[in-house]
DNA sequence: CTCAATGCAAATCTTTTGCATGCTA
DNA sequence: TAGCATGCAAAAGATTTGCATTGAG
């Protein structure tokens, strides 16, 4: 859907490590942790950076299966669990049953969406995005995770908001 | 786990339309839209009542089975089904591909918890409900929820924050 | 050359569904 | 008695796993 080379020019600009876009970051940052960098593993990468929308394995598996063919879900499972082990990716349930991932934001690079919360449609399962308040929200959030980290002993890593409710169509619809 | 008794008492004391206990309230609840009460309901909505705890359909249908053996699990998800659209019980998922119920609020009865929400332990799946802090927490929300309606023409009608992070005992153990 | 990564198929696990039968209202 | 609710078994759907083979480093 996005247009790459437009995609990869951005990210080169704001990076001069050597790689020329957030995949080949997102690439050091795999073989970092001494992973092999695969044909698979660089095409499920390359999809996740180009679609970044609440894919899910299956959604990432077709669109790998057109660069790649021949790949097997399970390996796309198999990737989706190290880039969710290794922070890269974030892991969202919308109440469908389907796992989808969207990128963790990162100041690292610009590629990821910035820190966002989910409006979900539980009838049509339409995600919005929403940035709105969103300085508000995580002052607040930040403060309770502290408070909540000393008084119930946990070593909090991250938090999860999401509004449900009816979408326009959906509404209008009954 | 809980005492039955006591509970029925309290509940007792509590409302005097005729029923004796909060799982007469939600029987009154069920027949009131036209659902028929049969008895493996009366067992699920009781053992929902007495062990209001992120219990899962598997965790519900074994303790039903206790009272009334020949249960079918099917209809443990038929049942929480009903529950669900009736707003009795919400619905949660902790991450581990487990669907989770507790009864919903409600000023009708006391059974419920009050508002609250979770800190989940990403290692072993351990819930601490938590209230500390929920009214401003509401308060924000509320807010966020009115405006974000407004914005994106949806109808809220539920929201759901969840911390996750490492618990005392597992981050002990690496 | 070594061992991690892969593809495939089978297994697993949760939840849903079809259908003949039972039971509530 | 009518038709909703049930139990059972099978199906569905997402994800995981076992294993022989491939390929990155």
């Amino acid at each position: 859907m996005l247009n790459t080379n437009e995609n990869d020019y951005q990210l080169g600009v704001s990076m001069r490590n050597g790689n020329r876009c957030m995949g080949g970051w997102l690439r050091g940052k795999l073989k970092g942790c001494g992973y092999k960098m695969t044909l698979a593993r660089e095409a499920i990468l390359d999809v996740i950076v180009k679609n970044n929308d609440h894919l899910s394995a299956e959604d990432i598996y077709l669109k790998v299966m057109s660069s790649f063919p021949g790949v097997g879900l399970a390996t796309i499972y198999r990737t989706l669990e190290i880039l969710v082990c290794r922070q890269i990716l974030y892991k969202f349930d919308f109440g469908d049953g389907v796992a989808r991932y969207e990128l963790a934001e990162s100041k690292d690079f610009k590629g990821s969406k910035g820190h966002h919360h989910h409006l979900v449609c539980t009838k049509c399962s339409k995600v919005v995005d929403y940035t709105d308040f969103i300085d508000k929200e995580v002052k607040l959030l930040n403060e309770t995770e502290e408070e909540l980290s000393k008084k119930y002993n946990f070593n909090i890593t991250n938090h999860f908001i999401q509004f449900y409710g009816l979408c326009e169509r959906c509404r209008s619809k009954r």
